[in-house]
RNA sequence: GGGGACGUAGCUCAGCUGGAUAGAGCAUCUGCCUUCUAAGCAGAGGGUCGCAGGUUCGAGUCCUGCCGUCCCUACCA
């Protein structure tokens, strides 16, 4: 048998049921175990008999001693009773349960199901990053640390749009309203935040060509051209601006403790022709046709009928323009196909940069390399993390794999969806932006790069940093400076990611400033502050001259069973021990919102524990054992909650 | 017009495949720092789960209709 930690009872006792009611009644449904609202009623539940109750034309009641009766004991459990109209509550044995989480963690050894690629982060390299753009890093990197979490290989691809119309409108806007060189902007691009510098023209460029006249456009296109093309000096400072900037992404990204493992460029996947390869793909296999008539003339589409049921007969998404140019999706598709090994062909890598972790970051090119790089691409599952208003697209994209006769891998392409950040009307008063009439009556109002409409990532980082340096420093005055200032970072990240995880993902945040810096109640620094405490505790005690017990030797499972006889032990032993159930539940739902709310509640639960039990103080020496234990094993759960959330434990609090 | 999401406490949000008395945080009010740090703890008030039907032993959760909010519906990405 295996220790009975939570997770595995949990999945394995259903099992049992389950083939128990199949040999006695034939019945076929799966079986789920619930848990109890009150925990009077023990930690389990089955409500199986009602659904049995009517297939055998019996009383719930009847049904469920039956089962009671039958199943006779299992593993872990201490008894199994009637309540209510029919629910079977099942009580564990807290002894055994106790004792069992002594036993060294068993990784999880399910079988790898190959590659999973989680695609994230992905911000046009034309501006600096915002609030909207930290919702999808922070979700795609704790996706990632849950998924690694459990043992699954995970690569994190990070997609650079370098050849697009945003870089394509800096450009014009340093050529045509800036008269720069291309020297001149190299200058530019080597000083310190560029990225702040293009945030700025950018929105002035987008408003200039919103009130320009016809042959501006027509410029604004050739700058376009030059840089898809690869040619000519606004392909040239497209890519210096662009390089410059994914720079500054990574840098702001590292803060948070975001990394990834490969960037791939749109301009590779355009110069090596991997849109070619996909596009006679496509036409062989009549997954797009040429339009020869109507407003779609002389474009290359995709028949509605192939994404979605309610299309009506003209629906059909543009692949390739009239003129030539392949539109986003279908170089979307494309890049799809390499993800998962479909296209015959790969990028050539070359090191970008190492990380203060030594993670190295490589990034394509179009020319062989001498460096090895790792394989990258060739995934089984895809994770892109993309904003719900770009659905369709993403159907497009999974229609354009389905049309092509890779319907498995079609399956295997999930639209990590989640819904934008917006800006509260108070916070948009605070920086001082004019509201129309119409924005001022909404609840929330929609970032825009293109009117520079925003908080900047970086800002808001160093506000949350400025905010957490004046609590530290209230509260540890004779601390080295450099000190506060870590603890204040990983404060500051700390609040920052938990509020970016704490909604699920369909809910529209409207970033309110004030409630982004606040470090009490359901936050980060709530949860961090329970870890410290854990840790203190476990000081205090070194400091004194004492060390922590050989749990193993000192604690029986008698001695466990005779302190979970106490109905508050026994409830936080449980409650720290389902970490890996609140994990499994966050990734079978893909919510990473549920690992941060059990993380609160674990905190929660650690600060009654602290508050109601002076563990270092307790005189009965198991209990004293006991109490250094459940301190120890808080803060491992803790730690290993938070280390998913990629949340730091900062020094002191 | 079509497609999608949402509507739960004053505010912001959870609510796991339909289960037992609908939960947090903030805000308001009342207590608790000579104790392992009060970024904390204990407690109080606050709900026709948008409205109306339906399915079910059982509905915040599923179905239908209505009302309201938001997003998408480009030869932009």
């Amino acid at each position: 048998m295996n220790f009975p930690v939570f997770h595995h009872i949990q999945t394995h006792l259903p099992e049992q049921v389950s083939a128990h009611l199949q040999a006695r009644y034939g019945y076929d449904a799966p079986v789920w175990l619930e848990q109890p609202a009150d925990p009077a009623f023990g930690e389990l539940a089955l409500t199986i008999a009602f659904q049995l109750a009517k297939q055998l034309k019996k009383a719930p009641r009847a049904v469920a001693q039956e089962l009671i009766d039958e199943l006779g004991s299992l593993p872990g459990v201490a008894q199994m009773e009637i309540a209510g109209p029919g629910y079977i509550n099942i009580r564990l044995d807290r002894g055994v349960y106790g004792s069992s989480l002594l036993k060294p963690d068993e990784r999880s050894t399910e079988a790898a199901a190959g590659k999973i690629i989680v695609e994230h982060t992905n911000i046009n390299p034309n501006k600096a990053a915002h609030i909207g753009h930290l919702r999808n890093a922070v979700l795609g990197d704790t996706f990632v640390r849950m998924l690694r979490s459990t043992g699954a290989q995970v690569e994190v691809q990070n997609y650079i749009d370098n050849t697009g119309v945003q870089v394509a409108d800096v450009v014009a806007g340093f050529l045509k309203l800036e008269n720069k060189s291309l020297d001149e902007v190299r200058v530019l691009a080597a000083q310190p935040r560029f990225d702040y510098l293009c945030w700025d023209l950018y929105a002035r460029v987008s408003q200039h060509f919103a009130a320009s006249k016809d042959d501006e456009k027509n410029w604004r296109q050739e700058v376009l051209h030059s840089i898809e093309e690869g040619s000519g000096v606004a392909s040239e400072m497209g890519h210096l601006v662009s390089d410059a900037i994914v720079l500054c992404h990574l840098a702001t990204m590292a803060r948070l403790g975001v990394s990834y493992d490969v960037l791939p460029r749109e301009s590779e996947i355009l110069h090596l022709k991997f849109w070619a390869t996909a596009f006679e793909l496509l036409k062989e296999r009549n997954a797009i046709h040429l339009e020869t008539e109507g407003p779609k003339k002389g474009c290359w589409v995709m028949a509605g009928s192939h994404y979605s049921d309610e299309a009506a007969e003209d629906d059909s998404k543009v692949i390739v323009r009239s003129n030539g140019i392949v539109t986003y999706v279908g170089k979307d598709i494309a890049y799809q196909l390499w993800k998962f090994g479909l296209l015959g062909k790969d990028f050539h890598y070359h090191p970008l940069l190492t990380g203060s972790n030594g993670h190295q970051v490589w990034v394509s090119t179009d020319h062989p390399q001498s460096s090895s790089a790792p394989k990258f691409g060739g995934g089984s599952t895809v994770y892109n993390v993309i904003d719900s208003r770009q659905a369709y697209l993403q159907d497009v994209v999974a229609a354009g794999l389905r049309a092509l006769g890779y319907i498995d891998q079609a399956e295997r392409s999930i639209h990590f969806s989640y819904e934008m950040v917006a800006l509260s009307p108070r916070t948009c008063a605070e920086l001082g932006i004019d509201l129309s009439d119409s924005d001022k009556s909404k609840a929330h109002v929609q970032v825009s790069g293109r009117k520079g409409l925003g908080v900047k990532a970086d800002d808001l980082i160093d506000k949350l940093i400025e905010k957490a340096r004046v609590e530290v420093d209230d509260r540890h005055p004779q601390a080295p400076v450099a000190e506060r200032q870590a603890v204040a970072t990983d404060i500051a990240i700390g609040a920052l990611r938990y509020f970016m995880l704490k909604f699920t993902r369909n809910t529209v945040i409207a970033f309110d400033m004030q409630e982004a810096l606040s470090f009490e109640g359901e936050t980060g620094p709530y949860v961090q502050y329970a870890a410290v405490r854990s840790r203190n505790i476990l000081r205090k005690l070194e400091e004194r001259g004492e060390k922590l017990p050989d749990f193993a030797a000192v604690l029986s499972s008698d001695a466990f069973g005779r302190q979970l006889a106490q109905e508050d032990f026994w409830q936080l032993t449980l409650a720290v021990s389902k970490a890996d159930a609140a994990v499994a539940r966050a990734i079978a739902s893909g919510e990473p919102a549920h690992v941060a709310k059990y993380a609160f509640t674990l905190a929660q639960s650690f600060n009654t524990f602290y508050h109601d039990y002076p563990v270092i103080h307790e005189t009965d020496p198991e209990k004293k054992s006991f109490l250094l234990w459940m301190t120890d094993y808080f803060r491992r759960q803790l730690e290993r909650t938070l280390d998913v959330l990629g949340i730091r434990v900062p020094q002191y609090m």
